[in-house]
DNA sequence: CTTGACCTTCCAGTGACTGGAATCTCCATG
DNA sequence: CATGGAGATTCCAGTCACTGGAAGGTCAAG
């Protein structure tokens, strides 16, 4: 199968699947032609990274989830300890976003928003001690 | 007041200061030297950026903020906006987060994370529809 | 035989820094 | 006055995960 077919499979970039064999990611066959030629374990291979990704899981993660799927004897617990790291950092990232979320919204809450230069918005930023 | 100190006051590093500089953002004059001499506006306006770049403000964003914040005869409403569209794309990160969250936490949970091999999350990785 | 779609490689750019090398300036001490 | 070390300068390269674009090879249809 050509990489563009592939790409209308999986939905990903033909570039994308380039750049995954380029960094020894998900490598395909080569046609005397020198087109490269996938089956249905590649597409099945980029199909799992496609998704890892969409967890949010770095590409390094990426690897080392493949390595543990094509490993029949790896133990379930090597998993798990990744995706509990990943919901860590997911978690740090939330709670680090709910506290920007209610800084901003304060702010914007603050500010008239009109015609007017007074902004409340601008004064917190400046560190005016008084502002919003 | 040379960037050394600078770094120590507001806690950025000498390199992102000068990176600033660079991309034109906050420059400083220059000794005969040539080493950089920053004073009190110079200082405050590296603060100000500071603290945007903390509520998650691109340094595109900082820009038009300092702009404004210079600009004596602005609307109020201009700041409001860009303050309301960063407030969305807090939103919009966190409900992906979230999103993420719940199904991370899912396959956390379905897998046994013990030696043997079975593995919930491999196999939802995988594709495998009885997955998790 | 030509056209156009599709494939190849390689180089450069993204955002916001960060690390490191080579060189220069300043100040204090011997 | 020489020297040493801290701190300043510039410039180049790397990060992460792609993405865009140029230049050129391949293939099937008309």
């Amino acid at each position: 199968m050509n990489i563009g077919e592939v790409a209308q499979k999986t939905g990903l970039p033909a570039k994308t699947i380039r750049y995954y064999e380029d960094i020894g990611l998900v490598t395909a066959e080569r046609r005397p032609n020198g087109y490269r030629d996938y089956g249905d374990t590649e597409i099945h291979n980029l199909r799992f990274v496609q998704r890892a990704r969409g967890l949010g899981f770095s590409v390094a993660d990426c690897r080392d989830l493949l390595s543990l799927y094509r490993d029949r004897h790896r133990s379930s617990s090597d998993v798990r300890a990744l995706a509990k790291a990943r919901l860590r950092e997911v978690d740090d990232k939330i709670a680090e976003l709910q506290g920007l979320r209610a800084t901003l919204d304060h702010l914007v809450n603050a500010c008239a928003g009109d015609d007017r230069p007074d902004c409340p918005i601008l004064d917190d930023l400046a560190g005016d001690q008084n502002a919003a």
